[in-house]
DNA sequence: CGGCCCATTGAAAGCACTCAATAACAGTGG
DNA sequence: CCACTGTTATTGAGTGCTTTCAATGGGCCG
């Protein structure tokens, strides 16, 4: 099995890189980050460091703190990561689903947790070994720095946003966001499913569940969004939404 | 003159590169960051296609928004990184000093503006022209990397700063972290030479120059730290420092 | 010495937080 | 299928931390 840690690893070809080659093929996250990088060929190496893993929801993964041992690669379901003060205030620093690739922000030690939302596929890649794929696959590495540069942007927008914006144009941020990022090419207007709780969004807001609750009446009242029940939240005024989450007017 | 832009800049060795080179091997900022990753032979390289510029107190040297074609290396004094929103409140993301990258955060325009505190020294890079040095000096890619991922590292703990710290905790973590970056191993308790001011602190802390003031008073009314003019701030007890900013107690 | 800018301090207001109660929902078992 | 129950979300009232507005103080420079 592919989990199995027994396994040979080495070599170009062997019978586990043979077996996770074919489910990398089939990987729901073939064709989006880190994977999409190779072709079909080469897929072979990276499927030769990847252990196949899942977990539950609730479930942690990363624990903040801990020897950075491991990247990970989100094939399916969502995640998030969180840092926590001692005495319980938490920040979630972002949402990862399909396709993201998780432990780059790490120096010698974890920075934050990560925990499963909903039950998640992903791969994990020893840090050591991955690094030797770069020597043969310059591509890969390119690559990383590609999604390192993208996450600081990501983390420079978040921090104008805790930093500086209302408790309303962090909600309406967070929408726009996660629109475009769930469905960039999508109507505008179709229901959004969320997969985090209100208690979750104020982590990653930086505010309360009864400010968040309060921020999305707002909306809801100036008939901006439509807030279903089970996390569903239908964007009616996308052009509305995106002024307020600038804050352009 | 290396800052001519109409130089020959190709081949392995020519007259500008030479100079270049024989400025980056007497650069401040030669055995930190980007540059010290390769060794004085392989500096022509890197020299060959860097220009040195320099930035008066308050010069704008990055716009937001605007194509990102280079990239920026410090060399000497400190920098601000800083997004506005469109009513005027910003978000100051980040300080740069000797030896700093600049511009890896950008997508195909700067998601961010950069100003000079002071008079600065700095090389800036084509990044097409960079890209093309990572073919034959990977261990230039690998590096920028490790900045990217370190950087990455910072903001996550900014974010959690401007998440869900207090105004006090947010200015003890601040004077924490500067004390750590520009004096890592001299006495704790040495004077700190602070190149902002109290607005330019409020806006990377996320607080009003009031607020900055009165959290400043707290310590100092508390004998953490002692206060003197020209934006000099000396550390009493670095201890007590270190737990208020991050909130352990 | 005067003017200017920056920093500090005080008083009042505001936005988000805390505390509290109610409502809606999801999952469970009868 | 529906009542039951624990969890999650909403709404209200009051508090508090930070902000806003305003005035004073201090340092730098012409």
């Amino acid at each position: 099995m592919p989990d199995d840690l027994s396994i040979v690893r080495r070599g170009p070809i062997n019978v586990a890189a043979e077996l996770s080659a074919t489910l990398c093929a089939k990987c729901e996250a073939r064709h989006v980050g880190l994977c999409d990088a190779l072709d079909d060929a080469d897929l072979h190496f990276l499927a030769g460091v990847a252990r196949r893993s899942t977990a539950n929801r609730g479930q942690v993964f990363i624990t903040e703190g801990d020897p950075a041992r491991q990247f990970f690669n989100i094939n399916h379901g969502t995640a998030k990561l969180y840092k926590d003060l001692p005495d319980g205030r938490r920040q979630i620093i972002g949402f990862v689903s399909t396709g993201d690739f998780v432990g780059l922000a790490a120096d010698k030690t974890y920075g934050f947790s990560a925990e499963a939302l909903e039950p998640i596929q992903y791969c994990r890649f020893d840090r050591t070994e991955l690094r030797g794929v770069f020597g043969r696959f310059p591509i890969i590495e390119r690559r990383l720095l590609d999604v390192a540069s993208h996450e600081l942007v990501i983390a420079q927008e978040q921090m104008l946003l805790l930093g500086r914006k209302t408790a309303v144009e962090r909600v309406a941020s967070f929408l726009d966001g996660w629109r475009n990022r769930a469905a960039p090419c999508a109507n505008p207007t179709a229901a959004l499913d969320l997969p985090m709780s209100r208690s979750e969004l104020a982590d990653f807001l930086g505010l309360t569940i009864e400010t968040v609750s309060r921020a999305l009446a707002a909306l809801r009242k100036q008939n901006i969004v439509s807030i279903g029940s089970d996390h569903r939240i239908a964007i009616l005024k996308p052009t509305r939404l995106t002024a307020i989450s600038q804050a352009a007017e």
